[in-house]
DNA sequence: GCGGATCAG
DNA sequence: ATGGCTGATCCGC
């Protein structure tokens, strides 16, 4: 017993905080080596205990779900295998081959566009970002464990002479502007992720010029197209032919983690079941709609016959705008006051840009332990200068503030979002 | 509607 | 000493 528990932590450090060889550039190196680093650095700190803790959470969830599991009769399962057969062939009906849809992903944005701007970091181990936060690295820092959303201070240990260049968003938004009147040529109405991520729908181009521009990741849907864009990196092409045959052969091989959507959590979930490949995904289909709740099987149900959108939707109007900062310890309330004020000005202007308005305000809390809270209000009209959302907001921050009182709020981060609110008569408020 | 969680980039 | 920020969605009240 004692030695299971002992176990069960390891693991969950595992899972949790260990390296991510998802990515590009991450094949064949040293993980026990670099796992073992990053666990001296991490371990005792409060953001380590706190992923301890949420660990610990994750699997009290697969207990249970496997307790649900232990419950399900033969009977049930031959009844939930029927409907699955019956939507799987509904779903087969639908299959589109006929679009061609591509997913572009510039290879490690940032720091290949300061590696242009500065041509010795190009044989140099480097990452953009801070010792506290890091968000792309190049391939030769790679080789060495450093990655995106580790902190500079760990990634440093990992690699001493790794270079951090500072983030330079407005040069990677230039960038990002002069790649994007590239996608537009070939579609005008693709759909941009990110600075330097895009759906193309690839369709129409092809019917006007006939050849096959082999420099891009394709494939018949956008789920597809963006497994593909992380096949044969960096500078590797992928392209997935459009018979069901092919579609098939590559999804049942793909592990669960590579699809969009599935994250740390469902990955270990699925794992607990002996799911680690989309192949295992169909073949526990029915196990999965009596365990899952209905949107996220059927989302399973597709991902596990290669299916996906086929049509880039416009872009969608957006529903909420934030701002949040992390700090070092603030316990005072006059300080903290201070910063929701200030909080409320970005916020406001960031909503006059944009024009937009928010029923719900939404005030973000972390205290110094990670430990995340979030206290809302929605009011009966849309809001959106700053005295108005600081009357909210200071309220929300009052009533957490009582709340703890006579202990004061030790905090490491504040934020405040505003929200367009459901229903009727939102639409024209926002 | 609220709050916690998960996910993506 | 240093463990981010923004936006969306889902689940279970």
């Amino acid at each position: 017993m004692e030695n299971g528990v002992i176990s069960t932590k390891a693991e969950g450090f595992l899972s949790r905080m260990a390296l991510n060889d998802n990515k590009a550039g991450m094949e064949g190196l040293d993980r026990d080596k670099i796992n073992k680093i990053i666990m001296e650095s991490s371990k005792g700190s409060r953001f380590y205990e706190n992923e301890l803790k949420k660990e610990e959470q994750v699997n009290q969830r697969i207990e249970k779900m496997m307790l649900q599991k232990a419950k399900i009769t033969e009977q049930h399962l031959k009844k939930a295998q029927a409907q699955v057969d019956r939507m799987a062939t509904e779903l087969e009906r639908s299959r589109d081959l006929s679009r061609v849809i591509v997913h572009v992903d510039m290879d490690a944005f940032y720091a290949a566009v300061e590696m242009r701007d500065c041509p010795e970091l190009k044989d140099k181990p480097m990452a953009v970002g801070s010792m506290s936060m890091l968000s792309t690295s190049n391939y030769h820092a790679r080789k060495y464990g450093v990655r995106a959303a580790m902190p500079g201070f760990i990634a440093k240990k990992l690699c001493p002479d790794l270079v951090i260049v500072p983030t330079n968003f407005d040069k990677y938004r230039a960038v990002s502007k002069e790649i994007r009147e590239i996608f537009a040529e070939y579609d005008p109405h693709f759909q941009p992720l990110s600075l330097d991520e895009a759906y193309l729908d690839f369709t129409d181009h092809l019917d006007q010029r006939q050849s096959w521009p082999d420099t891009l990741r394709i494939a018949p849907n956008m789920m597809l197209a963006k497994v593909c864009s992380d096949k044969n990196k960096p500078n590797g092409q992928y392209r997935l032919p459009s018979t069901k045959e092919a579609v098939m052969d590559f999804v049942q091989n793909l592990p669960v983690r590579k699809i969009c959507g599935i994250g740390k959590v469902s990955e270990k979930m699925l794992n607990a079941l002996g799911i680690s490949n989309c192949f295992h995904l169909s073949q526990q289909m029915a196990l999965l709609s009596l365990l899952f709740s209905e949107t996220a099987w059927h989302h399973f149900m597709q991902v596990s016959l290669g299916l996906g959108s086929t049509h880039i939707p416009r872009h969608e109007e957006r529903k909420s705008m934030s701002t949040e900062r992390t700090f070092r310890e603030m316990s005072k309330t006059e300080e903290q006051l201070s910063l929701c004020r200030e909080l409320c000005e970005d916020l406001a202007e960031d909503l006059k840009k944009e024009g937009l308005k928010g029923k719900t305000v939404t005030l973000k809390l972390k205290n110094v332990k990670f430990e995340v809270k979030t206290r809302a209000l929605t009011l009966p009209y849309a809001v959106a200068t700053v005295d108005e959302i600081f009357a909210v907001a200071k309220d929300l921050l009052k009533t957490e503030r009582d709340n703890e009182s006579p202990l004061p709020l030790r905090l490491r981060l504040m934020g405040y979002r505003l929200e367009k609110a459901e229903g009727l008569g939102g639409e024209q408020d926002w």
